[in-house]
DNA sequence: CCAAACTAAATTGTCGACAATCTAAAATCG
DNA sequence: CGATTTTAGATTGTCGACAATTTAGTTTGG
């Protein structure tokens, strides 16, 4: 059984290919944040009919990036440092119960697998020294492995699905790069050598901090952006 | 402002309506777990067509009460213990966090209220002593009320909207009663006092072993019923 | 001039029918 | 006789149109 990438998924029904569109257009901010949402003029734009369309907006909703009102229509999210702190504060939890289990129950192969995609991203960063994008793409993919390496099913839904959308949002529009990087890099390879010693607890505290830390660093640069407007 | 008591919801939509029925037949049984779904039969058993019954199963899904696969169809999902320790594991995180953040963000009204709530309790459990189903309905009370404390957006939605009622399916099929409703309230009461007293990591801790004893209660049930059958 | 009531346009919710896909039973071939 | 292919039935996905509700603009009354 071979491990899908979580960034790369396939669309079966016209459904899914107007959700991933949607979906993608929210979080890179094609579609403003706080923006409504009109369902014919989306139903023009993608070429579908209303149907297909509402399917994929009550899959939006559950992945926190849109909210409707009954009756009343469609809202992309608004994003908030109250919102930011609120959704750090659960993945914390989440990711940390994440890093336990997968001490226990993440196969050898799969954490030898992770360990290589780390070197590989290191490479990458050097390259790229600065640019962020492959860098968040790359600590996506590193914290969809443990979440999968879990086997908890729900918790794996929650996370990669209705969660994990709404980070990415928060990380594009407010950005989240900079000197922070590098040091995510070790922090992540403390985590996985946790994990490789089945010390799950370790692992769960490390995962708490670097979520922690994570979330420190957009504040700041929240705080700064207000200052220097 | 009133707090809605999450028991009892208004059905805005014929979607809406018919969503809080099969929920309901779902969570107690009279749509059987494992059961397959038919759009055509639900939709006439409900009086609709299928575009509101077809919202109402994608937000059934939400809710993991029922699993879809693309062109296949729907089932009811099927309970398991794998399954129970898995939601019980998330439970225990994702409600510790909650009674943290209650024990900081909470107002002493609420948790007056919530007080008065615990032992109204009390004397139902006296008069009905036995019988399960208050002891549930108020158990499953006494855990939102200190989810709606905590303020948190997310968290809120994620345990109310998205877990609970799989936890109520759950419970309703596999059986939570007997000698630990009596202890229950004393541990409801514990983690009551420790969030009126601003403690939160206490109110953490117990709250964490509460639910625990909870699973631990359920799966000791499932274990005797498997030895007996 | 402001507020309330009414009206019209637009939007959301729902319906019935059609197209695409899957499932299972019947037929064909080895 | 068993396995594969074919075919018929049923189910899901999608469409366009209609009904119900909301929103914004207009009119009316104080």
């Amino acid at each position: 059984m071979q491990i899908v990438s979580p960034l790369e998924r396939s669309a079966i029904t016209s459904s899914d290919r107007v959700l991933f569109e949607i979906q993608r257009a929210i979080v890179e901010g094609d579609i403003a944040a706080g923006c409504k949402i009109s369902e014919p003029e989306l139903a023009r734009r993608f070429n579908v009919s209303r149907a297909p369309l509402r399917e994929a907006l009550a899959r939006l909703e559950r992945c926190h990036l849109i909210e409707r009102i009954p009756n009343a229509g469609a809202r992309v999210v608004t994003l908030s440092l109250e919102g930011l702190i609120s959704l750090y504060q659960i993945r914390e939890e989440l990711e940390g119960l994440a890093c336990r289990l997968a001490a226990e129950q993440m196969p050898d192969n799969e954490i030898d697998e992770l360990r290589q995609l780390l070197d590989k991203h290191l490479e990458t960063q050097r390259v790229r020294e600065g640019e962020s994008y492959y860098q968040e793409a790359g600590d996506l993919d590193f914290h969809y492995r443990i979440i999968l390496g879990s086997k908890n099913q729900y918790l794996i839904n929650m996370l990669c699905d209705e969660l994990y959308y709404l980070v990415r949002m928060y990380r594009v529009q407010m950005g989240m790069n900079g000197p922070r990087v590098s040091r995510a890099f070790d922090e992540h390879k403390a985590i996985i050598n946790a994990i490789a010693n089945r010390d799950g607890e370790l692992a769960d505290l490390l995962m708490r901090r670097h979520i922690g830390a994570s979330r420190k660093n957009i504040e700041l640069r929240l705080q700064t952006e207000k200052e220097t407007s």
